[in-house]
DNA sequence: AATTTCGTTGCGTTCTACGCAACGGTCTTG
DNA sequence: CAAGACCGTTGCGTAGAACGCAACGAAATT
């Protein structure tokens, strides 16, 4: 399988642009490790494309009209499927629900169903949590299969972010193992102060990444007890809707995408 | 300037696929005009770059990973202070506001405000209004110069959404003319029965397209009278925000007529 | 089990993408 | 205000990548 070298070298661009905001040509000369004219004319061409603007006469960024391909690839069906549980999930539990996806050893956060108290927890979408600090990530590498899950932890950055989180490889297979047992995974203030977790993964394509989804609320009312007392009702809802999920793929058939 | 086709046909893609939701191969390649084997090597490498995904072993979906990009693209500079702008006028009028920018002859949504009335009118994200029946629309027209403005009417498809349609190029013109006067463009139940509109453009960047704001709202509250009643106060907001906006950025050097 | 459909691979050729180096504009410094 | 530095831009030749072709192989369909 050769890899296409240009589109490689586009798609970097692209990336380096939305991740630094605002970037001249030589950054993204020496960025993507090539002659500045040739980088001169990725940056012409992507702006030629609407991916790209010149914000102020030599510095750019990324067009808003990505806002709109962003946004398709949140309605894929997958996303729809997966919200879908968010929102039931949310109207159980009465807390923020997150979708997240695994993308580079983190968690990225791709959808939300805001919890309707205004004292709330709500990440902002784009943003990737650490595996090990997360119910996403611990939901995540609990569905992973024994030896994928070891060697993925064996490459991941176990940083402390707060007193309670788990920064030894030994004690996070161990949790991982009694997440996979208990079905949901568990998070009590390890990736910030004053907020608990409390997460699912499920496959929803054949071959494609699992999807994780985690109930995020304040320590205060979603604290142990609460969770207690939720879970059987919660994990009933994840549990058919994997159900409904799998036969829905098992005969192949989906609902034909009608955009627009 | 020439013209780099291999990123051309990727961005393609990544957009084709975006718009279908989930193709396959020779979809690709036919909507590309390029052999199979080539379209293969395209899916390939945009895959390994995690921009698509195989939804299921044949059929190709955009990857969510692309979430973050349009999330990155929606807190660049620019946006976040026309957001800023937006909440403004939000809390002023009360109804919903949404944040546009010109795309292909429509107003492409990218951002928006809700109003915290449950009874509100809410356009999705990405979603791709007409020029001739929104306030977006006019609002956009009505700073571009004379020219410009006649060149782009010329080019416009003028169909009726409502019997309030607009769908003359005549009376669109003069329309213009109006809202330039005016300072504010308006619509009423022309893109929608309805729902009225009122809208606004700002140049941010120096050489950058105009972004257009409108105030979205139910007929029955939203209506000639109440926009009267708020728009001074209105208008102000946005003057006074264009002022800051515009000693931020530049010298107050207008923009060079030559764009691209 | 046979047939068709569709994804995959190897190879040779063409054309594109790349680096180089010189040019010319704009911003900075003495 | 002038001299210099900086940075974006352009033409050109070449190396190498991208492309089409055609045969192969694995599913799906009958």
């Amino acid at each position: 399988m050769a890899l296409m070298e240009t589109v490689a070298r586009a798609v970097r661009t692209v990336e380096f642009v939305a991740r630094e905001g605002t970037v001249r040509l030589d950054d993204v000369a020496s960025e993507i490790g090539v002659h500045k004219s040739n980088a001169l004319r990725l940056l012409n061409t992507l702006c030629e494309l609407d991916w790209i603007v010149l914000d102020d006469r030599r510095s750019y960024a990324v067009s808003p009209h990505l806002v709109a391909l962003g946004q398709a690839a949140a309605s894929g069906t997958s996303f729809r499927q997966a919200l879908q549980l968010a929102e039931t999930l949310r109207d159980v539990s009465g807390e923020t629900v997150h979708v997240a996806v695994p993308h580079r050893r983190r968690m990225l956060i791709v959808g939300r169903v805001d919890s309707r108290d205004p004292l709330r927890v709500s990440c902002q979408l784009g943003s990737r949590d650490a595996m090990h600090t997360s119910a996403l990530g611990k939901a995540y590498l609990a569905v992973l299969t024994e030896p994928e899950a070891v060697s993925l932890i064996a490459d991941l950055d176990l940083a402390g972010l707060t007193p309670f989180s788990i920064t030894s490889r030994n004690t996070l297979e161990a949790e991982v193992l009694r997440t996979r047992d208990r079905g949901y995974s568990l998070d009590f203030e390890e990736g910030r102060l004053g907020v608990c977790c409390m997460g699912f993964a499920l496959r929803l394509g054949s071959n494609l990444d699992p999807v994780a989804i985690s109930i995020t609320g304040p320590s205060d009312r979603w604290n142990k007890d609460r969770m207690r007392e939720l879970a059987p009702r919660l994990v009933e809802h994840v549990r058919a809707f994997k159900a409904v999920s799998l036969a829905g793929s098992a005969t192949g058939q989906t609902a034909p995408s009608t955009i627009r």
